[in-house]
DNA sequence: ATTAATAATTTAAACGATTAAACCATTATA
DNA sequence: TATAATGGTTTAATCGTTTAAATTATTAAT
């Protein structure tokens, strides 16, 4: 059963190849193709089911209609929610997204990379790994066309979408403290990525700007290796304290699981014993005990407006476009009053 | 910034592209090329840091490694468990994945193959849509390598990988009833999906089979508009039977999301006020105060068959196979004992 | 009846790879 | 010395489109 191509059609209505290209493309006016000719060429097309094949028509077009997307994980929540939005969002200007997951390897990162530039992806959308600063400059370099969303590097300059990630992070420590917790833990991985540090800050300066003095056992510390362990003890430490802290604020929603988890297991109490306070919320939230107050990324515009800004540098060639958003916060009943 | 192609690095070795070409595709001894040259190639390959135009390559070769793959809803765990499996695998053999998903609509699900199909994909690994069978008959005419996963069609010959539904049901409910349960309930989506309907008959033969006179008010039907409410008034109504349900069943881990959350809300306690078991489980359950006993779906083994399946249908033309998988009870806390 | 203008169509060269077949040197064999 | 065998390389067609340029047919103008 081969496959029907170009020329089959234009023998079987006994014209030229070009003449069906033109039809098939929208330029039979403007090439004044005779309208009966025309006529003739659609209907064989629609008896035949023909279809163009996409392959040779990007190979003489030098465009594929495909974006490559990269994301840290495919399991956390981030990801399907952005990875859902861009999908959507590129089928409206007819793209086509082929992605992979990075698993927050720098190597892997750097592959899939490759791959979809060796395959002619037309534009990329990259959650960067962590210390991929080199690979990024790399494809500056090449000029092909990508956005970084969610996480940034500040030393180099790219188009990018992500979070306001100090503003959102001062906005709930800020929330905490107006709601009257006096000592507020903070649970954030280490690490080099420049958006944990943002959150770290925000936290920082929204206690120093309300005239709490920071104590160095508020910040615990998780590092990739040891996530479970790590919360645990983190929340063990916060809560071991002379004067135990009275809200922790977790700086990711994977954190939050953890420590949510850890805190029924060992009966403790949300809010009464602890307030809790989350980056991000996530579905997965739902069957704890109380609603969980969380700060929110509003992943439909973000996906949204990757695409949009991959397809208008696509087209228009160099552009700038450095895009925050602010996160909202979603108050549910883990905060005590 | 021009991309590099063949014929610049036959030129800048002073080759035609032929050698250029048998040398980067391993042909070098094949096709005896001088080693001296062959080292010359490669070295220039490796200074112009020359990546071979895919795109050029598929069309020629007509092959473009990549499968296309059709999810029923991003959301649903099981389309993100398994397309991370799928594209494990896919990457392991050099092939890319370019994937969709129909959002239970059959007008998107016959869309996205048309795309796939378009771009030449090499085979499509499908997550069917309701009704989709004229769909999955035309694909089987034109002869496109493709299997399905989680839902076949019994009327329809085709390749699949997926569960035992029935062994799976049946399996879960006798469990229940060895647990001491008398009357349990069903709560499953009303379909016409054979999956689902498999479910059905494992619970209702099960029960036949150890002498439990099915009630007809047992089995509460869903609807897919109004999923939420439906569960809801399912859980009512077993519960406001004159000889309650002492166990349910639900068949889907959307649908134990929704029963969970209202049992949470109503204050019902698992297990003493009603034993819960879970078609396929959920890292959401997790933060629900019990652990949620349930069957699990092997996600990893059905994503490896099924690219592996495609992959022998691509390179081996007509093959057959229909494989189900057994799921696996995990216990948990969820059932009184 | 020519020529000019316009309408309709065809030709053929790309796009960037692969590869059968042809070609040209050497060296081995009769 | 002629011929065959082998090693090494090039030529050119091909995959299925698009499209500038050439060509032919038709109508209008002189």
């Amino acid at each position: 059963m081969k496959k029907l191509v170009l020329k089959d059609v234009a023998k079987h209505v006994g014209v030229s190849t070009a003449l069906v290209s033109y039809v098939l493309n929208g330029q039979a006016e403007e090439k004044q193709v005779n309208k009966e000719t025309a006529k003739r060429i659609l209907k064989a097309v629609e008896e035949l089911n023909y279809r163009p094949n996409q392959i040779a028509k990007s190979l003489k077009m030098q465009k594929t209609f495909t974006i490559g997307l990269v994301v840290a994980d495919i399991n956390y929540r981030f990801s399907t929610g952005i990875t859902r939005a861009i999908e959507s969002e590129a089928k409206k200007n007819k793209y086509t997204v082929i992605y992979g997951s990075s698993n927050e390897s720098k190597e892997k990162f750097v592959e899939l990379i490759n791959v979809f530039v060796n395959r002619r992806v037309d534009g990329l959308i990259l959650v960067a790994a962590e210390n991929s600063q080199d690979q990024i400059k790399l494809l500056q370099k090449s000029g092909t066309p990508f956005v970084l969303i969610d996480r940034i590097f500040p030393e180099i300059k790219t188009n990018y979408i992500a979070l306001d990630n100090y503003q959102a992070a001062y906005a709930s420590t800020e929330y905490l403290i107006k709601k009257g917790h006096k000592r507020i833990a903070l649970i954030n991985y280490e690490t080099s990525l420049f958006h944990l540090h943002e959150r770290d800050r925000g936290y920082f300066e929204a206690l120093k700007d309300n005239n709490i003095t920071f104590k160095k056992e508020w910040h615990q510390k998780v590092s990739n290796e040891n996530v479970v362990k790590d919360v645990q003890s983190g929340i063990v430490n916060i809560l071991g304290l002379k004067q135990p802290c009275d809200a922790v604020f977790f700086a990711t929603d994977t954190l939050t699981l953890h420590g949510l988890k850890y805190l029924i297991d060992k009966k403790i109490n949300v809010p009464n014993d602890i307030s809790v306070l989350s980056f991000d919320g996530s579905d997965v939230f739902d069957l704890f005990y109380c609603p969980i107050t969380h700060s929110k990324q509003p992943l439909e515009e973000m996906g949204k407006l990757a695409v949009n800004t991959v397809i208008e540098l696509v087209n228009q060639g160099k552009i700038n476009k450095q895009i925050s958003l602010e996160a909202d916060i979603i108050v549910g009943k883990s905060c005590k009053e």
